[in-house]
DNA sequence: CGGCATCCGAGTAGATACTG
DNA sequence: CAGTATCTACTCGGATGCCG
């Protein structure tokens, strides 16, 4: 497998552009809240990717059904980061005050354009997936 | 603050990208283990993407000076984090038997290749922070 | 249906102390 | 210096049950 070749300029690039997020850091005397920490912690836990990348496909969701195809999470755990996501917003709830009650989830724009982002780190990780446990078979080998 | 537009023909083509990915899991026998799931969850955990960060701008980093730059984080699980992204292929370890001992680390290729997405997803973070507390706060009036 | 309240167990993080 | 060992505290997630 090919992996994709970055070149010594493209380094360069990288870290003017991380000096240019956290050069201001001090981490002698680190900020009581970092927002760059903080977002992506609140977003990139597996479950609100998922939850994210479901609405990517179906437009729009329900409680359930989105319950459904996240396969393996709770109503718990859903609620939270859907009140989470919807806090920040990234996604919309709309109440249908019927009976039975209806609830409806869209991905914002907002959420849109981090779907992209999302998606672009999803498509690496599949790219990468054999590589990656290529990688670690070669570690377990190399202990043994 | 302006929101990057997505147009409806983009989110066609994310759709696409989803189902490219996913379209061959049943949710109603999921398989057991998901690479995506998998592989995305052990390398987006807050700590490992402040690893790679800080490795990506500094190409070689011993073990005491990346637990000071990351401030916050506990030997134990830098240590453990280390490990895990050693073991998957995105850093380097390399072990000089000197007294005292002397431990290098460093992003691998494949390391720098994700280095980029982490980037990617970093820049937009920062970019839209603003744009996100702005949304909490609403959210939070809404609710009082 | 779409949640929320409660309880409980496992796992994880942190503090501290220690070692080659 | 670069961790490991141990212990504790606590968070998180899962299960269950209930309600509008």
């Amino acid at each position: 497998m090919e992996i994709e070749t970055i070149t010594d300029n493209q380094k360069l690039r990288s870290a003017k552009k991380i000096k240019k997020m956290f050069g201001h850091v001090d981490y002698r005397d680190p900020p009581e809240m970092c927002p760059i920490r903080h977002i992506m912690s609140l977003a990139t836990d597996k479950w609100s990717i998922l939850i994210i990348l479901n609405l990517g496909f179906f437009p729009i969701l329900r409680f359930n059904r989105l319950k459904r195809y996240i396969y393996g999470i709770s109503s718990k755990v859903l609620s939270e980061r859907l009140k989470v996501l919807e806090m920040d917003g990234y996604i919309s709830r709309t109440m249908y005050p019927e009976v039975p009650i209806r609830v409806e989830y869209q991905l914002t724009e907002f959420g849109h354009s981090y779907l992209q982002r999302v998606l672009e780190m999803a498509e690496w990780s599949e790219k990468y997936s054999g590589q990656i446990m290529a990688n670690r078979e070669k570690y377990q080998k190399g202990l043994g």
